[in-house]
DNA sequence: TGCATATGACTGACCAGTCAGTTATATATA
DNA sequence: TATATATAACTGACTGGTCAGTCATATGCA
């Protein structure tokens, strides 16, 4: 290996800057912890897949909890904005706005990466409550409320019925949550490779009902 | 302790045929397998919790995966039975009978126990998809299935339009059981304090739809 | 006595977390 | 440029505690 240095002459041989490594160790945290669990996940495991030795995990983390709870925070940040300007982008046509957000969540929800998080949280929550109430106030309960406001903007320029605003709520993401589980959880046959079908199958349920047309 | 047997005369000392123990310790082991996660939760707090010493379990079970098998099994048997009546007693009334089977679903998932064993193979199905395979085979698809006869039944009798019956499948399911996991997951306030009234909405949002009436 | 039911005390494997020591790079000095 | 020094980044090998599973022994009962 020591030769002449000839190949590859601008990569350095001890490939990155430290800033880099927290991010690579949770990521690679968060796919041991959702495949083996969190205890039954190995730190040694979780070194390997991020190029590290276990000892230099403890020098960006203090303890395997505080890995758990530093994924937890990095991964729901980004989500929090998100919601928020989903519903300021929406006023104008909350309904179509509904219809594009319920297609584009469908589209990622087919990446198993994406209900990992959530998948995790279920797993832990009755261990680590903390977390799981972390989780719905920084996630559900902000996806909640930006569903809510979109939907009383929606029902105030009437395109939709005044009804019970968390029964809509309710009727936009379970549909979705249950079939992700479905899908990535239990490993079943999908409806969400066709993302854009399965909509506009759960849109004509939603929108138009199930009763028989007078 | 070892006196001379005077109190409680028609209480045996040693107080349960052993045929009794299997179950006591399916259930304890439930509760711990629940809070704690599989790997956690130690066998000597599920002996506890059932009320004998932990190589008393090793009578019953050659392992603690044993006894996570057969735990799952046990829970799952009797809802096999249940969704197949359940398709052949709505036939008459299918419509009504979706109407009486939501409630009654709903009722009953204010019982944290009751969404114990899905919460549970959430947390596990990474580490053994075997038994979140069998989960979706024994319990999941079974009664997909039933709703769906259910479903179609409805559509013959004109009862309800024609459209995807998976659709229709998930705008049941879903919502019921995203409430759920918000409920006992995440300790959310939660609408299933009143089941009536959450099915009465959520049956007017999926009967009427949400277009605003012409 | 023999069988069923039970347990306390033990063991071997496993793993989070530590630490003394190594390697690569940056900087200082001549 | 070459060599010395300092420091940042990292690791192999270890330890102490934990726990699934075992076993020799005990107790109630036919």
């Amino acid at each position: 290996m020591n030769q002449f240095t000839v190949s590859k002459i601008s990569e350095p041989r001890w490939r990155r800057r430290a800033e880099a490594r927290p991010e690579e160790i949770l990521d690679a945290a968060l796919a041991e912890f959702t495949t083996r669990g969190f205890e039954a996940a190995r730190m040694e495991d979780i070194a390997k897949r991020a190029g590290l030795s276990k000892a230099a995990i403890y020098l960006y983390f203090p303890s395997k909890m505080a890995v758990l709870e530093a994924l937890i925070k990095a991964k729901v940040g980004p989500l929090a904005k998100q919601a928020q300007t989903l519903a300021t982008m929406g006023a104008e046509n909350p309904l179509l706005a509904l219809r594009m957000l319920a297609t584009a969540a469908a589209h990622r929800m087919s990446d198993p990466r994406v209900i990992a998080v959530p998948r995790l949280v279920i797993g832990i929550s009755g261990r680590f409550p903390e977390i799981a109430t972390y989780y719905r106030e920084h996630v559900v309960a902000l996806a909640r409320g930006a569903l809510e406001t979109l939907i009383e903007a929606a029902m105030t320029k009437g395109q939709i019925r005044r009804v019970d605003k968390n029964a809509v709520v309710r009727a936009f993401i379970g549909p979705l949550f249950f079939e992700a589980m479905w899908t990535h959880v239990l490993s079943g046959e999908t409806a969400l490779n066709e993302p854009q079908k399965l909509i506009e199958q759960q849109f004509d349920v939603l929108l138009s009902g199930l009763e028989p047309r007078a």
